[in-house]
DNA sequence: GTCCGGCTCC
DNA sequence: GGAGCCGGAC
């Protein structure tokens, strides 16, 4: 721990180092703050959609995506009524496909459980498909107004600047009593806006902190990589409405055995349905 | 080539 | 707890 930590065994030892530390995010942030489509609203459901797209993707490519996938689907129903297939062509672009599978099935399932309301419990939303504790939390936070624990690579990247000195491998456990100290428990939403722009303006100003979480994990190699394939065959399956493997070998220039193989992976992902060798997006 | 980023399934 | 999942900027 930091020689000059205001935390002592996981309490606050010095609430004036807290104290300043909100002082600098929230001037930051009123000099500073971003300005961001989703944090014009509070429909839970405009939230749920902007955090999930925000789930490993940043934030400038994610503006287009989410304009455009809002006006089609302006509603849990909207996206729960709606071909699969056009859910993952208004996807393209975010990367993860799978995300808009996972937040389909969750349109589906606000749909018939919860009555077309996106939930507004953290027990009811992490039990949505592809929602984790860190969406779940932004959700109850920005839509609902109820602190939670929301740690990402922003919020970490103020914390361990600011409170964890030198130290590598750093714990969520440990920044834990920092988040609890300094969060707003009546204003969460505006306070962990200004705390995230304050992470990435810190990420601007030095080498990225969150690079020393325990957390970070560093992705291999896009380039030649089955990701790069997978992408590159959903795309082509949409722009062909049906495919055989021998058309899937074509167009990524690979082996039959390989498209095949890559084929029956999305499909059993829920991407693509099979009938007789021909594969097609999947129904829902 | 390097960089950035949460969830799921094992 | 570790592996796998995308794409564009640079």
């Amino acid at each position: 721990m930091h020689p000059d930590s205001p935390i002592e065994d996981g309490h606050v030892a010095d609430y004036s180092a807290i104290e300043a530390f909100r002082a600098e995010v929230l001037a930051h942030y009123a000099d500073a703050g971003r300005t961001m489509p989703w944090r014009e609203t509070c429909d839970p459901w405009r939230i749920l959609v902007s955090e999930v797209m925000l789930q490993q993707t940043q934030v400038a490519r994610v503006i287009p995506a989410y304009e455009r996938f809002l006006a089609a689907f302006p509603t849990p129903d909207a996206l729960a009524a709606a071909p699969l297939e056009d859910v993952l062509r208004l996807w393209q672009g975010l990367g993860y496909n799978r995300r808009a599978v996972a937040l389909k099935r969750a349109a589906g399932s606000i749909a018939e459980e919860h009555g077309g309301s996106v939930p507004d419990s953290l027990e009811a939303l992490r039990a949505l498909p592809g929602v984790g504790p860190t969406t779940a939390a932004g959700v109850m936070a920005f839509a609902f107004g109820v602190p939670g624990v929301y740690i990402e690579t922003n919020v970490r990247a103020a914390f361990i600047h600011r409170f964890v000195g030198d130290l590598d491998d750093v714990s969520d456990r440990e920044i834990l009593p920092y988040y609890e100290a300094a969060l707003d428990r009546a204003d969460p939403r505006t306070w962990i806006h200004a705390l995230m722009d304050y992470g990435a303006h810190i990420k601007k100003t030095v080498p990225n902190p969150s690079r020393r979480s325990r957390h970070y994990a560093r992705q291999s190699a896009f380039e030649g990589s089955r990701r790069q394939k997978r992408a590159r065959l959903l795309r082509a399956v949409l722009a062909r409405g049906a495919a055989v493997a021998e058309d899937a070998a074509f167009d990524l220039d690979v082996p039959v055995p390989e498209a095949a193989e890559l084929l029956a992976l999305l499909a059993e992902e829920g991407f693509l349905a099979e009938d007789g060798g021909v594969f097609r997006v999947a129904d829902s």
